[in-house]
DNA sequence: CGATGTCTTGAAGCGCCTCAATTTCTGTGG
DNA sequence: CCACAGAAATTGAGGCGCTTCAAGACATCG
């Protein structure tokens, strides 16, 4: 895991309409580029930071993928997040000084290291990126919520059609095909996530083919029918507007 | 729902320990009355606020309960929080400038009214305030993990163990007896809340009693066996420790 | 007092898990 | 380049935990 200065600025960034730079003007743009400066690349498989580290930094996604778990203390595992580029990891650590999560690179990765207290100093003078952060954790929450909802009181067949349509429309926003795209993560973290088991996600994934939902070849998922698929998920495509909208 | 001028000061507060006064200076709690003076009177049943409504300010809760819901396009409903005195409400709406959530009272509840931008105001001239507010946000995240870990991989008996031994450490942070309590909410909020059907609740409270865990009368409970209820919920009483302490 | 909502308890059914066997994929060294 | 080992994914059969459905007990309130 390795820190070198990489020498990518925010304006030129793949996903700054997606960052912390979103909405921000020009100027304060660079001034956030002084706050961005380190990069970090993690090998997939090598985790950005473990549960007991201590809290120094947000990490915004530049290129890759990351999922989060927790460890009960039975050692028991949760896969609580799955995220990609433009989205920020570490914000559940502010309040105990330390990161009680895990963030583990799904594929080779790069991210950019904000230093929490710059950063802090930095939303005191500007205030649109104060408001940004506010939109940030406030729409991690919504998020969440969301999730309980699926977790709660959804099949499984709804459970795995809701990540699918999500994750297809995470992808859309970045540019990137919302009807076919590769998974960056097993089956048995799909399930984890899901609260399911790895053989169930893999019964879903070929009943969904064999109804002519998707195509699927292992990580390789093509989407054949958004709306049934949509439909299936109880969403109604809902994510496609759920993203942050940090305007003002 | 009336909207009255109550004559509270947070200096004088049961809860300002655990609500945004803690940390403040003198100086700077007087400043946060001003922005705190509205208080709201919800009576049980009624809604502070309901999903589409305008967001226009957090909520304190000064005495009472609630619970706060998401309704699906479908129409399905899922409890995400029972939330007690010095808690806030309101978190999640920040993002979409409407709240996606409902505040139902479990009961006759009053509430402390903070207008967001006001808020804002001073967080940016007293940065204890701001990074309790960051606090707060990134506690309450790190809280919805525990509950998916919770939906996710444990059983019905841990998750209403877990639920139990939550609720009796955070009476026990308000001055109140843990082990000796009056649920505010009805079986089938539990239920939602915990992703189960009321009857399995029911079952569970039958079944706890009879192993000597509790003593149960309706809503009165009495936690008669802590440990082994803890050991039930998994957490080994974690949840003592794990509220906001938002330091520095 | 009946009406309504909450809670409890029982019996039957189903969805997902568990366990197990096989196939496919991935990387590694000969 | 192929052979091999280990991991990941698939598929099947059986079982269990929770849900569903239904009935009754209990409390509260007009």
């Amino acid at each position: 895991m390795s820190e070198r200065p990489i020498s990518v600025r925010c304006s030129d960034c793949a996903v700054k309409r997606l960052c912390l730079p979103a909405g921000l003007s020009e100027s304060d743009i660079v001034r956030l580029e002084r706050v961005t400066r380190a990069k970090k690349i993690v090998k997939a498989g090598d985790c950005l930071y473990r549960a007991g580290n201590p809290f120094t930094a947000l990490y915004a996604i530049r290129s890759g993928s990351f999922k989060s778990t927790i460890i009960a203390a039975d050692g028991d595992t949760q896969v609580t997040h799955f995220s990609l580029p433009g989205e920020l990891l570490g914000l559940d650590a502010y309040s105990g000084h330390t990161h009680p999560s895990y963030a583990e690179a799904l594929e080779d990765s790069c991210v950019c290291v904000l230093p929490f207290n710059q950063l802090e100093i930095l939303a005191q003078d500007v205030p649109t990126l104060q408001r940004h952060i506010y939109a940030i954790f406030s729409e991690e929450l919504r998020g969440e919520n969301e999730i309980l909802l699926l977790l709660g009181k959804r099949s499984a067949e709804t459970r795995l059609a809701a990540l699918l349509i999500n994750i297809s429309s995470r992808y859309a926003r970045r540019g990137y095909s919302s009807s076919r795209f590769l998974l960056s993560m097993p089956r048995t973290d799909i399930a984890n996530y899901l609260g399911l088991t790895a053989e169930t996600v893999s019964r879903l994934f070929s009943r969904f083919q064999k109804e002519g939902l998707i195509q699927v070849e292992g990580r390789d998922v093509k989407i054949l029918d958004m709306v049934g698929l949509s439909e299936l998920a109880g969403t109604h495509c809902s994510y496609d507007d759920s993203e942050l909208s940090a305007r003002q």
